[in-house]
DNA sequence: GCCATTTTGTAGCGATAGCTACAGGAAGAG
DNA sequence: CTCTTCCTGTAGCTATCGCTACAAAATGGC
């Protein structure tokens, strides 16, 4: 070695996810990254390589914190139910912060423009399959520990439940007035018996 | 008057809105679209003014016609959860079309670049205000005539369903197996008590 | 302190974005 | 038939896209 990077890795990343979350892919041009992510072209390509792999690692970054919150919330719960409901709490807490952008990085990736690309695409794809399945099995779960009735099958609804959630961070990019959400959360999960 | 276009206007938009149905407004380009709609840019600014105006244009026209069809399916049956039913196998059968592309206009245009634009972004809130209080009166309609239990609250559930909708076509871009779709809006719509 | 190696900033690449200027052609009015 | 009016195609505008070439700067090993 001889010459060390002069800037922050994980800072870096950091404010490059931010700036795709808060535009998305294509509304994120380089320059807005370089920008938002404080280096120049040079030490992008030296690390990155290519806006499509920084968009892959900020995509990880934010599963293995954002997404991840909302998964302990849901696995800290006592039962599938309530789980379910603090996953949802989590989101719209997020909702109320100014500083947090009104989108989901993961659900914004459910595009025409990312799934075009075949590794990127694949990651998503991938990751919403494994979370579906996650769900299924924790609902399967108190299924057999009489926590839900027999007529909750959980292969038909925990689909259900991933599909509404990515036309919430759709109806979130509406105005709404305080707790419009909310109540929209509450009769959805109430309907499915959570 | 002197000179008469020399082409066919409601072609050209019907051309305009399949290009903009298929790619989204951010990923039709205009040289896309002139194609599409076989003109050159002279008479495309001569008649449509800017790219925005012909998005609007187009998503005019397919409300009058695609959004439509879905409008009167939901109309013509004889119970407002019959036709849920019809509303949704309207856009089922759409996906089993390989020349219809996976996606609705109007879902699509609930995006930021879209929603940016005040004057398209107006329209498309409009739209959907009116379509939630579309669904809102036919459902107290059916309470009233007893057809819904007093459980039913329209204004609860109706939000609920337009956004389900948003997650529906963002689910129909990932690979699904045939019935996939049908099953969640099955299992969705039985859960409302539709 | 020097050298080898890597990072950094600058400057600019070709491609494409939405849009405009404008000459030339077509057609109704007289 | 001519004139006036408007439509149409071409050519090119400025801006930005993601990305690259490359020289200068910086640092650990010796």
């Amino acid at each position: 070695m001889v010459r060390t990077l002069v800037f922050d890795y994980p800072t870096a990343l950091e404010h490059a996810t931010r700036a795709f979350w808060r535009a998305g892919y294509a509304g994120t041009s380089l320059r807005d990254l370089l920008s938002a992510m404080g280096i120049g072209e040079g030490s992008f390509y030296n690390t990155m390589k290519s806006k499509k792999r920084a968009y892959l690692e900020s995509l990880k970054h934010y599963n293995a914190t954002v997404t991840r919150a909302r998964e302990e919330a849901f696995a800290a719960a006592p039962t599938a139910a309530l789980g379910m409901r603090a996953f949802f709490r989590v989101m719209l807490e997020s909702l109320d912060d100014p500083e947090t952008p009104r989108v989901c990085l993961m659900a914004g990736s459910l595009s025409p423009d990312v799934l075009a690309d075949a590794e990127l695409g694949g990651y998503v794809r991938d990751q919403y399959a494994d979370w579906t399945r996650q769900l299924i099995e924790r609902f399967a779960a108190d299924r057999r520990s009489g926590l839900l009735p027999e007529s909750f099958v959980p292969e038909r609804i925990a689909p259900v439940i991933v599909t509404f959630i990515q036309g919430f961070w759709r109806t979130a990019l509406l105005p709404h007035e305080r707790g419009s959400l909310e109540r929209q959360v509450d009769a959805f999960l109430t309907a499915l018996g959570l």
